[in-house]
DNA sequence: CTTGACCTTCTAGTCACTGGAACCTTTATA
DNA sequence: TATAAAGGTTCCAGTGACTAGAAGGTCAAG
C-alpha cells in the first residue's frame, strides 16, 4: 500500500505518517521507485498511534505503548501505570480549565456588554 | 525599575517579559547603560497580561484585551464578546478532555495491572 | 580588584505537526 | 504518443509561547 491509501485507511494525514517514520515510530519498506510501501502491521501500528494520540498520549508515551504492544512478555501493570499517569495529567488539565472557566464566567456574567466602556472583565484583569 | 524587580513584582520570568517586549506587548524605556526601565504603567500591563494568560487567553487575545483596556472609549460589548469566545474555547477543551478521561478510565479500570501480558488498554488501542 | 549578581543580545530548542517549494513517477485522457 | 493530473519524494521553514544557554557588559560590596 502507498501512503495515500494508508492515510485514507487510518485517517492520518500523509504528512503525519511521514513524520512518524522520521521519528522512528514506524519503518515502512520502500518500492523500487522510492515510494513507501506499507504492510498490514504498519497499518495496525498507525491506527494504534492514531487512537493513542486521540486519547492525548504524547508521542513519547505512544512510543512506550507501542513497545509494550509489541512485547509479548510485557506485564499489564506497566501499561496500566503509563495509562494512569496520563489519566491524572488529563484530570489535572481538566481541573485547571474548570478553574479558568469559573473565574472567566463570573467576569463575563458581571459584564453588561453594552456600548459603555465600564467593564468588570477588564477591571478584574487589571487588579485583584 | 529593572527587569528583575518587575519580574519579582509580577511573578513573570524575566525571559517572558523580554519576550513580551519583543512581540510588542510592552515598550519599556531604556537606561543609559542599556538596561530596561519599567514604569508603573508597564507593571500594570504586565500584571494584566499575567492574569489574562492565566485565564488561558492567547497572546493575540491578550493584545486585543490590552488595546481595549487602554481605549477609554471602548464598548464593554467588545470585551465581553472576546471573553465569551474564549470561554467557549475553554468549554470545548473541557469536553474533549472529559471524553478522553471517560474512555481512558474505562480502559484503565478494565486492566488487571498484574504480571500477565493480557491488557485491555492495549487491545482497546489496537482495534475498535 | 575581584567576586558575584544582575543586565544585555543572540541562537536554538521545545511539541507535534503543517505548508510549501521543487522535483520525480504513475495513470488517465486527447 | 504527448501531455496533464494525481500521486509520490525530499527538504526547509513556520506554528505558540516561551525557555535554556552562551558570550559578554555593568554594578555594588568587601
Amino acid at each position: 500500500m502507498n501512503i495515500g491509501q494508508i492515510a485514507t485507511q487510518t485517517g492520518l494525514p500523509a504528512k503525519t505518517i511521514r513524520y512518524y517514520e522520521d521519528i522512528g515510530l514506524i519503518q515502512p519498506g520502500r518500492d523500487a521507485n522510492g515510494y513507501r510501501i506499507f504492510a498490514e502491521t504498519d497499518a495496525h501500528k498507525l491506527a494504534f498511534l492514531g487512537r493513542a494520540r486521540a486519547l492525548g498520549f504524547s508521542i513519547e508515551e505512544c512510543r512506550k505503548l507501542l513497545a509494550l504492544y509489541e512485547d509479548k512478555d510485557r506485564a499489564s501493570s506497566d501499561v496500566k501505570a503509563l495509562a494512569k499517569g496520563h489519566l491524572s495529567d488529563i484530570e489535572e488539565k481538566i481541573r485547571q480549565l474548570e478553574d479558568m472557566r469559573a473565574t472567566l464566567s463570573n467576569l463575563v456574567e458581571a459584564c453588561a456588554g453594552d456600548h459603555r466602556p465600564d467593564c468588570p472583565i477588564l477591571t478584574g484583569l487589571s487588579r485583584d
